[in-house]
Parts: structure tokens; sequence; C-alpha cells
DNA sequence: TATGAATGAGCCTTCATTCAT
DNA sequence: GATGAATGAAGGCTCATTCAT
């Protein structure tokens, strides 16, 4: 009955259901303020949200805030913990089941990881600790075993799958990899800091952003003999 | 009686480095609070940075940083004009001169961008501006025009002058210079944010990184018919 | 084991005047700010008058007073509202349903105005606007429209009524009513500039000022065929 | 040769002008520090006015106004000193040597005063010592004797005159001059506060003003047995 | 549990005044 | 005398955090 701390409540949750709707929202309220601060931390960085503007987009006053979270950056953490958890497994699994040749792998997982990723909120979440890593090392560390790791891990084995079946040519794979982060990162950045003040055309064009960057990656800049491409525009 | 003032000022006038440690200072104050400023803002960044704390580093009063700048918005104007506006001049002017092949040429440019600008201080601006700009929209209007504009026409130049050669291949120019474009800023974002905080062998080796993609921007991942590239272990 | 809290909130609650200091002094502290604001408004003008003075003479913090009043600005207008504003409501229904001759009705308009607004602290902050309205045209603007202009519609619509009763002659009456509101402004600049300065006999005694301006304005200085009226010293 | 200090080259000022002309500047300076002060003063108010704006309208460097007066305060007081001394001698000449009747008299009188002092920079003095007295009570007092007391000395004996001739009535002498008075200081206020900022109909027309104030002075308001003036527009 | 009034350190910026030259 | 660089005490306002209820 008692449940010692605030937080027990919140690691425990979703256990039943049988509560009335009043007892629900107690129990929805880490979730309410996590996603709020997801919102808002995303929006306007770590230092610029104002904690008061999380609690009242969750729906609850400033004090209940920092009753389930114990200052501004335990919540910072919490957010970063609660949205990049294991999405990579599917990814994995997508990846570990795809059968076409390899160039055609690789232009189906950037779109993939667009699609689920790149282009929601939780990207967000990847420029706002990129950003902020500095002020906050453990994120920092926090996240480069949680995600980059395994993001690092999954791309190489896309490319040595590309060696192993003779499609490709790495020179050094270990950063080679980073030729797939980059613009992806890139992206990611561009599309929650320059690019969401620039106001028309300025703005990148993700779809032909990323198909262009995936033929770059392909083939390269350089012609070889026999190499009859055409110049032109995009798609 | 003591001798007239007025005379003895005359006579001492300017004949060599008199009015010594004043003057000397003035000369050098705004260098001076524009150094200090670098090094905090990129330390830190924009909004984190406290007006105070630069002037204290570079040794002068709170009230002796707004007699030179007359805001912290303005004061870093400044330093972006000082560490890079200013140097795309004589970096165009070294790719206008450059006699090489193109591939040679993007080789050459990516090297001296790391050495000149992406390993320096002034790489920690352009990661600030990408951090911060959504909360500082005059910051990144300013660098975007800047900055920003003045880079991609030189890297769009530069491709084009491979395409005019026909050396190059590129089938969207508008979006291949990101090719060029994300590469950097991912090494820049690292280098000082989750970089900063990697220990040891997980910080990348800027050198190693830019040839690994300076190599798939050439030549693509994908073999082709009479591709004997071997395949190996970084240099 | 201790009784439930909620439980016992729940039987000790709202029965008398319980959460007794608390309470009572956050629906004060309006009050209490906009009073002390008025005190310091008046004494020292807009400009010289710090917030944290006025928190401080509130017996609160710095920033309870921005809880309330957004900015210092914001507190002067509503501490105007509190003090002129809000009265011109009851004076207006005094004028509507006065039912003596018109001179009777401007001898006790003036009597009243003094009562109420002229010889309380609202009048310093007439004194006050018309002292900085330069530097601060937003107030100036505000006080044009919020007292100003009520003001001057009813003094018209005193004159019209006199005119309309056969017993007042105006040749100009925009500018007649001028004729009313220049002694009242006068009075109130003197007793919050000058005249609080001035030690003795020299301070404008402000009932014999009225009824001399009264006089004036009635009769006017000119003779007339037929006027006896005794020419002497003041009662 | 050496004279002691600032101050005595301002005092005993013009004396012979048969230097150079940088030396005959030296010799304005004051002067030109006091105009620019006055413009400035009436401008914006003395808490408002910037030492640096005063030196740089009068062409000098900030330390040298420091030079000349010790403080921003002193300052203040040398513009008042040097700005309400003895216009009123030709004033009162003005008067005894006036042969009209009586409301003749009060009529040209204003319009004198306003042309001569009201519509000038001197009223803006007038302006600012209400408006600051209280913060400076030794101005205030200083301006009470010099200015306030022969004023009301030449009205009084202006309002004196036209009893002597048996042309005008008066209850209350001594604050029948506030009759005078009041108009013409409301006048400036509003010249110098509210008015500058309003926009386009609400300012005041300062010759209407002072005919329509003029009007109701010599006759009332109220209409008497045969009294057939008639009702109307202003001219 | 939940509230929201209250706090107070902290930040950017201003400006009268000083003083070395 | 004259300069203007330098100072540092304020001042308006913000906001994370506390705590009585």
């Amino acid at each position: 009955m008692p449940p010692p701390a605030a937080l027990t409540k919140f690691l425990s949750a979703r256990s039943d259901d049988s509560h009335a709707k009043r007892e629900r929202r107690k129990e929805a309220r880490p979730g309410e303020l996590l996603a709020a601060a997801l919102d808002l931390f995303v929006e306007k960085g770590f230092a610029a949200t104002r904690s008061e503007e999380v609690a009242a987009r969750a729906g609850v006053s400033k004090g209940t805030l920092f009753l389930y979270f114990p200052s501004k950056e335990e919540l910072f953490k919490a957010v970063v913990r609660e949205n990049i958890s294991g999405r990579f497994q599917e990814w994995n699994d997508e990846f570990e089941s795809f059968e076409g040749d390899s160039a055609e792998m690789l232009r189906y997982c950037l779109k993939v990881w667009w699609d689920r990723l790149g282009a929601g909120k939780a990207s967000g979440i990847t420029k706002l600790v990129i950003s902020e890593a500095r002020n906050f090392p453990d994120i920092a560390a926090f996240y480069q075993q949680e995600v980059i790791g395994p993001g690092k891990d999954l791309i190489r084995r896309m490319l040595q799958r590309g060696i192993d079946r003779g499609e490709f040519h790495v020179a050094d794979l270990d950063y080679a990899i980073y030729s797939l982060i980059a613009p992806m990162i890139f992206l990611i950045m561009m599309k929650h800091s320059l690019g969401a003040c620039a106001p028309q055309g300025f703005q990148l064009e993700p779809e032909r952003y990323i198909a262009a960057q995936i033929e770059t990656l392909l083939h390269g800049f350089c012609k070889r003999p026999g190499d009859d491409r055409a110049v032109g525009a995009p798609a």
C-alpha cells in the first residue's frame, strides 16, 4: 500500500487499470510530465525550457513537477532515458531479414530510419543530446553507450554485408560508418536548428536530401572509364 | 616651485612608447575581449556564457565589455566575424588558384578546412550556432548569411569545377553539396559535444575520419566492373 | 500509525479561518503592493522608484512583486486604475443626480474633487504623469485615455448643463473646460512639488484657493453695470 | 595667470576678447555646456538626461563636463540659475507704462508672456523645476524666491490696478492671482509633457487657449441680468 | 499528494564619476 | 586643461526551487 517514493510508482506503471479516473491520472502523471518535457526540450533546448511551462503543459502545478523529479536536470535525464530505448531491435530485425542487394538495403534502411526516427520528435532528442552533452556528461555517456554504440554496430554490419557479398568496397570500415551516420545526424541537426529558422526554400527537403546522399555514398563523385551516368537535376 | 606640468608634458610628448600601459591596453581591448568571448562561448554556449565572466577573463570590468560591444549578441557576432567570416576570402582564393584535378582539390580543401577552421576553437562557434539557433533567431539568420551562404557557394563551385572538367558526376548538385558539408559539420559536432566527453578511444581521429569520408565521397561504396581497389584497413 | 493526512485534511476542510496567515496574506498581496507602490511613486516619481523598494515596503521579496505585476509599468497602470480611473463612475453619478443650479454644481464638484482625489495621494499620480510623461509615452497614452479623456468629458457636460439651462455663457466650450482643469492641475502640481518644499505660509490653503478660483470662474474679474459686489479680503 | 579653478574662469567670463579662437572656445565652454544641458534637461528631464550626451552636444568629452561642474546636479542648478534671471524687469516696465483699460492690459500681458517666455525653451525650465522640485529642494527654494515671488508680485499689481481703477472686482486678491498663474503654468506643463506626446488634435492651440482663459477670467461663466452675450463656438 | 505563493541568487545592461595620460 | 577608457554600483526582470497549507 504505501509506496516508498513517487518514482516507484513511475517505474511500476501500467500494472493494472482497475482504478478510477482520478487514480489513473495519478499513475499517468510522470508520463504526462515526461511527454510535456520532451516536447519543450525538443522545442527550446534544456536551458530555455522553463519548469513551469512543462508543468503547465502536463496539466499540473509547478510543485508537482518537483514531486516526481527532484530537479530540472533529473527531468532531462528521465526524458532521455524514456525516449531512446530499444528501437534498434526492430531496425536490426529488418536488416537481418533483408534480401535484396546491399545498395538497395542502404536505400531502404535510410528511408526507414527517416520515417520511423528522423522525421519524428525522437530526433529532437538526439539533437538535444548533442547540443547539450557538454553540460551534461552523464547523459552524454549514457547516450554514447545506449544509442551510438548499437547504431554504429548496426551500420557496420550493413557495410560488412556489402563487402561480404562482393558488392561494396570499403577501405576503412571503422570510419566508413560515419559516411552513413554523418548525413543522418546532419539532417537531424538542421531540422531542429537552423532549418527551423530558415524561412522558405532554405529548408532541406528530407527525401530529396536522403536520395542525394545515398547516390553519392554508393557511387561517389568520380567518373570512371565506362561511366555513362547522366548529369542532371534531382528526380 | 615645481616645473609647470604643461611644459613637462610638452617636452616628453610622444617621444617613444611612453603613455605605455594604458594606451597599449586600449588598443588591445577588443582583441582580448574577443578572445575571451570565443573561449567561453565555445566552452559553455551562448546562453550559459555570462557577460561578466567574459570581461573577467579579459581582465576588465563588466562595464568595459559594453564599452566595446553594445550587447552580448553583438559580441557574439563580432566573434563570428573575427574567426570565421573573414577567412572565406583566403579560402576562396586558394580554390581559384588550385591547379590539380578535382579529386585532389577536394582532398586538399578538406584538409585545409580542418587545419584552419575545424581543428581550432572557431569550429566551436559553428557547433554553438547549430545548438542554439532556435533560441536566438537573430544569430541564426546572421550565421546563415555570413557563414553558411558563402560556404555553400564555395562548395558548389568546387563540385561544378569537377563537372565542368569532366571529372565529377553529380546528379543533384544543390543537394550534393551536403555530401561535403555533412561530414564536416558532424566532425565539428562530435568534437565539441559527445567527443568532448568520450574518454579514450571513442574520440574520432580527425585526419583518418576525413580521409575515409573523402574516399567514400569520391568513389562510393559500390564496386563496379573493372574495380580492383584493394580492401583494407586505414593507413 | 499516524492518521492519514488526506482524511485529516478532509475533516478540517474550510471550517473556519484556518490555513490562516498564508491565505490571508495572499489575498491581500496585490493591495499591499499597490499601496506601497502608490506611496513610493508619489514620493519619488516613476523612474526613481525602485521595484525592490516597493516590494520591501509591502513586506515581500523582489520576485513576489513580479508575480502580481509583470513589469514596473504595469504596476503603475494598476495603481492608476485602482486610485483614479475607477472613481469616475461615482463622480459621474453624482453629477447626473445633482439638482441645484449650475454655479452651485461647480462649487460642489470642485469641493468633492478635492476631498476625494485632490487632497489624497492619488493626486500625486497626476503630478507624476505630467512630470514624466515625456519619458514614458506608454504611460502618457494610458493616462490620456484612462483619466484625462473621461475627466474632460465630465467637465464638458457640466458646462453644457449650465448652457442648456440658460445659466452659463461660454464662448469656446472646448477650451473653456481648461478654465476648470487648469486650476485643479495647478493645485496638484503645487501640492506635490514646490508646495512640498515651501516651509510655512507659502503653502496654498486648498479650500481658500478653490473658493477663489470658483468665484473668478463664475463671475470674472470685470465689473459690469449694476454689479454691486463688495471688494474685500477672504472670509 | 594660474586661475585657481575652472569655475573662476566661468564666473569671470567675457572680460576681454583678445584671445585666439581656441582660447575663446575655452572661455565659452561653460556656456556651451549650459546651453546643451538646457536643451537636454528640457527635453528629457533631469534623471533621463545622460551626462555624456550633454558633453557630446556641447562638443566636448565627458571628462570636460566634470571639469566645469562637479556633478550632474550642480550642472542642473547652474542651468536653472543661468536661465531664470531678470526677465521680469522688462515685463514690469511694460506693465508700468501700459495705458489702456485693465481688461486690455491682461490680454496684452498674457500674450506678451507667451511670446517671450511661454513659447520658448525657458518655459521648459519652469516645467522641469516643478517636476523635479521634490528631489532638489535647493532649487525649489531658489526658484520660489527668484521667479515665483516676483511673478506673483507683478500679477498682484495688475489686479490691484484694475481694482483701483474701478474696473475689476476681486474678492480674495492673494488667491485671485492664481486665476492668472494657473492657466499659464498649465499651458506650460501641457506643452512639455502630455502635449508633447499627444498626436494631433489633442495638442492645445496656445493662442486659442489663452484667449479662452482670458475671457473666462474677465467675465466668468455666469450670465447676469442684461447679459446678452452670444453663446457659440470659438472665433 | 498536490498546490502555488514566495524566495533570492543571478543575469544583462546602464551610467555617473574617476583618473592616467 | 582635455580626454575617454575604465569602473562598479544599481536596476529591471527571470526562474529553479522550497514549503506551508
